[in-house]
DNA sequence: GATATTTTTGCAACCGGTTGCAAAAATATC
DNA sequence: GATATTTTTGCAACCGGTTGCAAAAATATC
């Protein structure tokens, strides 16, 4: 049916082996041989198959990309991103969506069965042992938007999570907010963890500031929306009133809890100010306007690719953590600082 | 490194055929070896290579995934959808990403080379040939999202586009809007194509209803924003005004419009009306709250999946076109209709 | 032009599996 | 218990490629 490569050796009279190295770079051909193969390459549609080459090869350029985050709007940039930073180095995303799984092992075992070259895990949410599963049986990792630690025992690209929580108490003490709030992500995610003590760290150094911190639990609309609505009752039934300002965990939980803050009439940022991260595309919307903390996205994604392409041609390269800086973005909903000179 | 099938069989000692047998079901084997076997391989770790299985038996079990939408919501619901769908049936997507490429044969090479079982073209932009180059090389596909034509060479699964224009222009009559407009997706896609031409078709009906109709550059809302803010212009320049109510090309697209809307201090639905169309996650917020016309995603992405498992099974398939119905999900972008009882 | 050196080519074994066929073993039938 | 039938097993060839090695061909050197 489809053209093999003995059929292309009959066709141009020649051994297999030269068809073969006519179609492996590097290999030594003459002009006149490699003209041969070609025509009769060409004659009958031949191109060489990839999955019989990577048994011999043992590289089959196929890289296992694996996220549980599929209702967190920027992962549709972190895969657009992915995927063409991938086939750019002619490598192909095998894409597994792991939401509903809680166990390692299978994807494992699927991603070792396909011959994976490597492994690409893009989530804050997913627990560490994701990675080492990988790394366990020998697989190339890069954990994007991994927990760093100083003894990393996987790659990993992204941003420091304290530094940004850090970032953000800064900001707010900056806007002269006296109470503030952290409104996290899922509890046992390390972003979540991370952010939360470099905030409080920073905020702790100011002690006439107030604050706070609850759990989203997840990063998404209708989590935020849920937390915000639920602190709001506490304001009726404790008296514990609403902070001035929300250090959200990520984009799309902070439009979740504007939407909820301007529906019950309170004005942002008049009344309330919201602080994200991420700086998704849909926050600089107009009608969502959100001031966040900018995490480039596609530096880390181009550099986890890299990243990834380098280990395939030195698998036991040592782990590093690849950290890139983030900065505010200033849109709608932060009051000003109270002074510009900074 | 890694054991093989060989490795199995010396330690079971036992002929290889036997240790591919208990691997492979269907295959007879007795229950003696059968543990014999798979105390070895357990012992050893082995599970089969899928790739190497896959040259005799001449099933991959990977799928194409090809879109080129990487940037309109919606499509992250698409590929939470399909990657689920296909894993349920232990099928794997290969994603590629086409946003960049205009020529269908590179993509099909590279998925012939990876044996690919099948292809899954998931885009109401792409044009038709893309669909039809893998399908003149023997693959089986499922365009999803397709045209429906009356005699399909593709297997297509999505919506009629020509009847969900027809639904938008009843809906806009029945609210009484004595101007309306099309403001489209890109005008070369074949789903822009059919909207409008249903829409219009429904719209000249009532000759007493003004009808224009414009196209943004892509379904994005940076598009939609612009192209609405063009016509806005335009009301200065020319003297012709705004619509009193366009339905968009779909909701992302309806956002932007939205959005610039506000902005220039237009009331929605008050000065004009928005019709959507897809129901995505986001238009259900409450801060957007887009009135649109559903379109049923997840039956539409699981009939895609199941006809594709159906063509695995037998290739030479009839083509076929599953349409699924819309329906008008009401919410805030559309004045009430003038009777309520239809 | 003979010899030494380099480049090109084909052979044969291999990558990790599956499968048709015949022989061996197990079971059924009398 | 002998023979017929069914089930299980192993052999060998195959899926579509690559690659080390030695032989053949081409080129360099004198």
């Amino acid at each position: 049916m489809v053209a093999t490569l003995k059929d292309v050796a009959n066709k141009a009279g020649v051994s297999p082996s030269a068809v073969s190295r006519t179609f492996t770079d590097g290999a030594s051909v003459s002009d006149k041989m490699r003209k041969k193969v070609e025509k009769a390459a060409s004659d009958l549609g031949y191109s060489p198959n990839f999955l019989a080459r990577s048994l011999t090869t043992r590289r089959t350029k196929l890289i296992g990309l694996v996220s549980n985050n599929f209702h967190n709007p920027i992962f549709l940039e972190v895969f657009d991103l992915f995927t063409r930073g991938l086939q750019d180095l002619d490598l192909r995303p095998l894409l597994v969506n792991l939401s509903s799984e809680t166990d390692p092992e299978h994807s494992v075992q699927m991603l070792k069965q396909y011959s994976v070259d490597g492994v690409i895990v893009a989530s804050s949410t997913l627990p560490p042992e994701f990675s080492m599963a990988f790394r366990n049986k020998q697989m190339p990792v890069v954990n994007t938007f991994g927990r760093y630690s100083s003894s990393p025992e996987v790659h990993v690209v992204g941003i420091d999570n304290a530094e940004a929580g850090r970032m953000a108490a800064r900001e707010l003490i900056a806007r002269g907010y006296a109470s503030v709030a952290f409104l996290g992500g899922p509890e046992n995610a390390t972003s979540t963890q991370d952010r939360l003590k470099g905030f409080k760290e920073e905020i702790d150094k100011h002690p006439r500031i107030t604050f706070s911190s609850s759990y989203a639990a997840a990063y998404s609309f209708d989590a935020g929306r849920a937390e915000i609505l639920r602190l709001s009752r506490q304001v009726a039934s404790t008296g514990q009133p609403l902070a001035e300002a929300y250090f959200c965990g990520d984009d799309v939980l902070s439009i979740g809890v504007l939407s909820a803050l301007q529906e019950s009439g309170l004005h942002v940022p008049n009344d309330v100010g919201i602080l994200g991260l991420n700086d998704m595309e849909m926050s600089r919307w107009e009608n969502i306007n959100l001031t966040t903390i900018h995490q480039p996205i596609k530096q880390i994604i181009n550099s986890s690719v890299e990243l990834m392409a380098a280990m395939l041609d030195e698998p036991d390269r040592y782990p590093e953590a690849r950290l890139f800086p983030c900065r505010v973005v200033e849109r709608g909903t932060l009051r000003s600082r109270l002074d510009t000179t900074e």
